[in-house]
DNA sequence: TATTACATGTTGCATTTGTAACATAAATAT
DNA sequence: ATATTTATGTTACAAATGCAACATGTAATA
């Protein structure tokens, strides 16, 4: 008797890459458009959670958007060459790390930016109740902090 | 009175986004450990897409797969470098393609594989009740039909 | 028929990303 | 006190990816 192992491509896992694929291609064409390719979806997101979370070193912001130190330094690099940020020299536990904070033109860019990517994230979810939105975004976040456990990211 | 614009790493389009980094890197460990690099997860589940569309040309594939055309011809070389697949042309509306299929070794080696995945898969779930997933993976895929309108894939 | 558009796959180059190593300085261990 | 480990950020090179263009052949159109 053979197991019958079930299809990669049928499990949530393959749903879930494949949703995020569609979101990367569109979060790309949708930030190259409405910010003339000033700005990318992942810059975006690095400036809210900057903004979420005051006072972190350049190491913390990497651990929160889940990328490595190279990676989340040249984020920073472009933000501040685009003068959207700005970075300093700081103490932590004795140590000197650079911190960041946003310019004026960066939170008013950003401002901007985040008002118009509202409607996106509305149509999203038109299909479903806000009982369903509730409960998917229960699921996922507990999806996430699973795998928050699982996976180490090498920060 | 200003508008309380939510933040976008509140959404659940952020947590999807998320989740996929996560998965991304874990993918990227869990392959190079049980495959000593020799397949990436990419090229898993090209297989297994292949696998469940028998007798598709590339460009069929790579909007199965959500990757463009040069992207989706390089997974095949690969692939095929590896001996794990074979190309041949054939005909589509009267018109030559490139068509593939595994080969002995490409079939044994991604049974295998794929039953090695099966735990991991049964990990991320085991938080969650029966009917969880059940409604996780229906919701999910809503969500995928959704992107699937709006999105345009560039193949 | 000539021309234009579409479908499919590939190539070449620029950009992005990843990996390893380096640099600095503090904490810890010997 | 000296050596080793840890924390933080950067640099340099290799690998992966994206983008535009090409190549070929079919369909549609003028």
């Amino acid at each position: 008797m053979t197991k019958n192992v079930p299809h990669f491509t049928d499990s949530m896992v393959y749903s879930i890459e494949q949703i995020a694929i569609y979101l990367e291609i569109h979060g790309k064409n949708f930030f190259s458009q409405i910010t003339n390719g000033e700005l990318t979806p992942e810059e975006f997101r690095t400036i809210d959670v900057i903004l979420c979370n005051p006072n972190i070193c350049q190491r913390d912001l990497a651990k929160l958007i889940l990328r490595d130190r190279v990676r989340t330094g040249r984020i920073l690099d472009a933000l501040e060459a685009k003068g959207l940020i700005r970075r300093f020299g700081d103490m932590k536990n004795k140590r000197l790390v650079k911190k960041m904070e946003l310019t004026e033109k960066g939170n008013k860019y950003f401002q901007d930016i985040t008002k118009r990517v509202q409607p996106y994230l509305v149509t999203l979810c038109e299909k479903f109740s806000d009982k369903q939105i509730v409960e998917l975004k229960k699921l996922l976040n507990s999806l996430k902090e699973v795998l928050a456990e699982i996976v180490k990211v090498p920060v």
